[in-house]
DNA sequence: GTGGAAAGTAGGCATTGACAAGATCTGGTG
DNA sequence: CACCAGATCTTGTCAATGCCTACTTTCCAC
């Protein structure tokens, strides 16, 4: 590893460099703001230095996004199997992680930003969403559903669509950390039966 | 009304031309393809045109997002409070909304595109907030949570998270309509208690 | 009709993404 | 140690874009 801030000519870890840098960027004023030019300027090399790493701008998200994805594999990975409230647990840490890492979570879901068909991408896919899949499947019996599909889709959709409405600046801050309210969200008796609210069962009043 | 096409110096809607096809190429795109060159192109006008009825390319973005509120507002507005199923159908109409104007849905929630403290931005967005909240705090008393803004908040998420998972291709398509899967996540003794398996509680095996 | 505002045109400028061709460094191989 | 292939980085260029200014044409209210 050379010194790091030498005028040498090659830079060291550029490739490293140009995604902070990037990562920085799109998290303070989003992927649109995000310029290949302006990432070489910050890490001071020329202007078609970054190129060389991903070839395109596409290619720099890619691989923003598969760093994410293996970030989420490895966050949800970490839920212990013997955990009671295993699948709320899930959920807690996919809000967490896309709270956590707003510009990876802002790019792994807009696919046409990307070389979507990328096969370290759908590779890194894959194993983020097998972990969830695990998650999920490994529920005991009299906890799983028929359909577990269903169940694991609706608690994706949840923690997903929460986590978007709150970087978003849609969603109301309840509590002071936002994992928190997603919790309180999933837990009936926690104050308010809220999943019961949402399914709103037929039989009258 | 001048006669639509003509050779003449106006062009009779060159706002709503180039909306239109904004939406077309936003749904087909997405929102990074936007160019205001080639939206002038396509209607047929000269490359400064655009601005001078949407200011900036974000005055678009945001004229659009403003639609798209407004059309938000009156999908969840014609929900019936006699509905049974009130807060499922509310549901049900937010992502039958997001899924029937992708551009629209894809440009609300990117306020960084936008001028967001535009005042008739915010009118727009408070005005379908409104209507959202309507359909959720006029729920008959036995229905009502102790706390129905979290309630909200979940319903919200939930159908926020499976619109905007089923529109970046991540959700699996389980049903021949989006909505109807939607409304089996939210439905109890529809084949599987989703909605339990949520919350999953706490209460042993 | 006429004058001013609205709608549209024309040109220019800085910035950007992508490409090509060349310069420089590095690591391994003989 | 010599040397070379490839990786890394630079320089120069081109088309496209967003935005600005100045100008022209049309419309409408008085």
């Amino acid at each position: 590893m050379p010194a790091p801030h030498t005028t040498s000519y090659h830079h060291g870890d550029l490739r490293r460099a140009v995604l902070g840098a990037a990562l920085e960027v799109i998290a303070s004023e989003g992927v649109a703001a995000i310029s290949l030019r302006d990432l070489a300027r910050r890490a001071e090399v020329s202007h078609a230095a970054p190129a060389h790493h991903f070839k395109d701008k596409a290619g720099l998200l890619t691989a923003i996004a598969i760093e994410g994805f293996d970030l989420l594999a490895a966050a949800v990975d970490a839920v212990p199997a013997e955990e009671p409230h295993r699948l709320r647990e899930l959920g807690a840490r996919y809000v967490e992680f896309a709270l956590g890492h707003p510009a990876h979570f802002e790019v792994m879901f807009q696919p046409r930003l990307l070389h979507a068909d990328a096969p370290e991408l759908t590779a890194a896919k894959d194993r983020a969403y097998a972990a969830l899949r695990a998650g999920i499947e490994d529920l005991p019996d009299a906890r799983r559903t028929q359909d577990a599909r269903r169940a694991g889709l609706a608690a994706w959709s949840l923690a997903h669509g929460f986590a978007t409405l709150r970087l978003s600046g849609g969603a109301p801050e309840l509590d002071p950390d936002p994992v928190t309210t997603f919790r309180t969200l999933v837990t009936p008796g926690g104050g308010e039966r809220t999943a019961q609210a949402l399914a709103e069962p037929p039989e009258g009043v």
